[in-house]
DNA sequence: GGCGGGAATGACAGCGGTGCCATCATCCCG
DNA sequence: CGGGATGATGGCACCGCTGTCATTCCCGCC
């Protein structure tokens, strides 16, 4: 534990070793050309003084930083707590380190901040989810900078960038299929927030099941909600305040169907005999809530996986500039859950 | 838009505004001694270029690197997230960067890992949260590596570092005095996981609650819980199981109050009138579920504010490698939310 | 025996900044 | 008017590593 305060640095280990610093260089980075010998006597020179290599002075002389950064819009929920954990997994396993950064995208400097992220920190590549995943500005500066990105549930697949999503049109087709099949014909549908990828596609697939299903889509049981629960609470109440109202309704998240629940529970209504309710994400939420919610789970955590790994995938390729074409672009499986807030309409028991 | 590909480098802008690379270092970093003239003609050509100084270059060269670490042990919850957007918050202010790496608190190379984080990395300053805020490896491993950290609801204040927290045992203790002011005496209780710090507290101030209130411990209505939803699950049902079963539970958390509520949903209860049940944290469930959770808020985002504050507080005045003394150790206020899962005890209406 | 070629190693010039010191012009004051 | 303080600027080594190229040695082959 005795010797010099300082860190160690490439230059102490070879000396210790009576190599030359390249050599050194050579086994850090596993490189091909060095004899089993040296490489012995490096290595235990390296566990001997506790040698760490400097990030910094690697990446600087390399032009690779080693760094993946994950741009998001909102700071929302689990979703973007399950994306990162998902990132750091396979940054950790190929030794990336990852750089998270917010941009609010409402604020009109977007595109020094993107830039500013990008090239101060030289970004190795980046992972974005919405509602960053759409936004031109930063996708054009990540462009001008060639700094490769993947894109988490883009709102339209670009032939420039690879991406991950999972069908959720599909998702809400069969999600209303479920509730069709019970017995409903009359289904409530809250929307998400306009303008935003999740809320076009899961408000038309509830749209095509209906029809296919010979159901009429009923502009008065759509309400257009914001993803938040405020938001849901007032969707449910002009829902619910119907003379004819729904027997079952069709949340765009958990948590705006956590608001219908609630609603539903204040007027004494007992679910899911007088209500059924279903949402979308599984968040921790659905199975906490009661009734547990049926709901569509999007496998986020894998998603980020894949994203991270399609990513340095490519960058463990580097002298490539470009990817692949076509650029992949995954869709995963989801999972229909199927809880206790469904069941048949009343009176039809 | 035209011109070389190459990034410009700080050697570009001097040669464009006809000064020095160190003059154009100082208009970068805002140091004193540049002419107004001066100043505006690097300005301008810093401008003209976009240039954006290189992080790993100055990092390299000035032995900062503008990083801080937010180092977490389980991925957990809505916790970890508010913690990191607080961080976010006041990283961005200050010009820092965030590095997010999990520690796997149980692995045995522990150490290692901690080591290459804070090495490899040179991270400027370190914010630490449960449980690795306790874990004797890494804070060793700061100490010996010197660089400065701040501590996030730690078990035990140390002298030799700064932390912030809320003063749980209080917290615990006051929602306990709500149950037994409402007319509450059997007041179950199911405890985190062992060896957590908020375990601890949080069943002390409930003891202390119940002692000073002239009503005795009693061991029944203790059961040992995981902060788990599913844990809570059985611990819920040996309390509810009782002959003489108790008429309020005061759950850990939030999660585990929520599998209590659903086991008595379960059982036929109607909330609160049968049951009252009391969590902590105010996660987002607490507002979600039903009835609303009575609960206490800590205010996590701010909790990390501070932390980073602290931290970049004395990074700003580097040259000086101690804190000062005595380290600041933080209390902030914390929230009772009377919500409305609790009510009085059946039979004393 | 000469030679081409791969394996193993090292020398050295940067990568793009910052820290330290030198230089020079001013200005204030006794 | 000399001398010290202060403002403004530039020169240059160096931070710790990697890329490129040179060098040496050994081997097989014609």
């Amino acid at each position: 534990m005795a010797g010099p305060d300082r860190k160690p640095t490439i230059i102490d280990v070879a000396r210790l070793a009576g190599a030359s610093i390249k050599t050194v260089s050579r086994v850090i980075n596993k490189e091909r050309y060095v004899s089993p010998d040296m490489q012995e006597r490096i290595e235990k020179a390296v566990a001997e003084l506790g040698y760490q290599p400097n990030m910094m002075a690697r990446s600087l002389a390399s032009e690779r930083s080693n760094l993946i950064g994950h741009l998001y819009g909102d700071a929302g929920g689990p979703y973007t707590l399950e994306i990162q954990v998902g990132l750091l997994n396979r940054c950790r396993a190929h030794g990336y380190h990852l750089m998270i950064e917010e941009i609010d995208y409402r604020s009109p400097n977007v595109e020094q901040r993107a830039s500013a992220i990008v090239n101060q920190m030289r970004l190795d590549g980046v992972v974005l989810t919405a509602p960053v995943t759409d936004n031109p500005i930063v996708l054009r500066i990540l462009e001008e900078a060639g700094v490769p990105y993947v894109r988490v549930t883009p709102q339209q697949e670009l032939e420039t960038s690879p991406s991950v999503r999972i069908d959720e049109r599909q998702a809400a087709y069969t999600l209303t299929q479920h509730l069709l099949a019970l017995g409903h014909r009359r289904i409530g549908f809250i929307k998400g927030k306009a303008n935003h990828t999740a809320t076009i596609l899961r408000y038309t697939g509830y749209c095509e099941a209906l029809t296919d299903a010979g159901v009429a889509v009923d502009p008065v049981l759509v309400e257009q909600g914001e993803f938040t629960y405020a938001s849901a609470v007032a969707c449910a109440r002009r829902l619910l305040d119907q003379p004819h109202r729904p027997t079952a309704i069709f949340a765009s998240n958990d948590e705006m169907a956590a608001a219908v629940v609630a609603e539903a529970h204040n007027r004494g209504f007992s679910l899911p005999a007088n209500l059924s309710v279903v949402g979308f994400d599984d968040t921790p939420l659905a199975e906490m809530m009661w009734p547990p919610l049926t709901t569509v789970r999007q496998p986020v955590r894998e998603m980020a996986e894949t994203a991270a790994d399609i990513l340095i995938g490519l960058l463990s390729q580097r002298g490539k500039v470009d990817w692949p074409k076509p650029v992949p672009h995954q869709v995963l499986a989801h999972t229909i859950l199927l809880r206790q807030s469904t069941a048949r309409p009343p009176g039809k028991a």
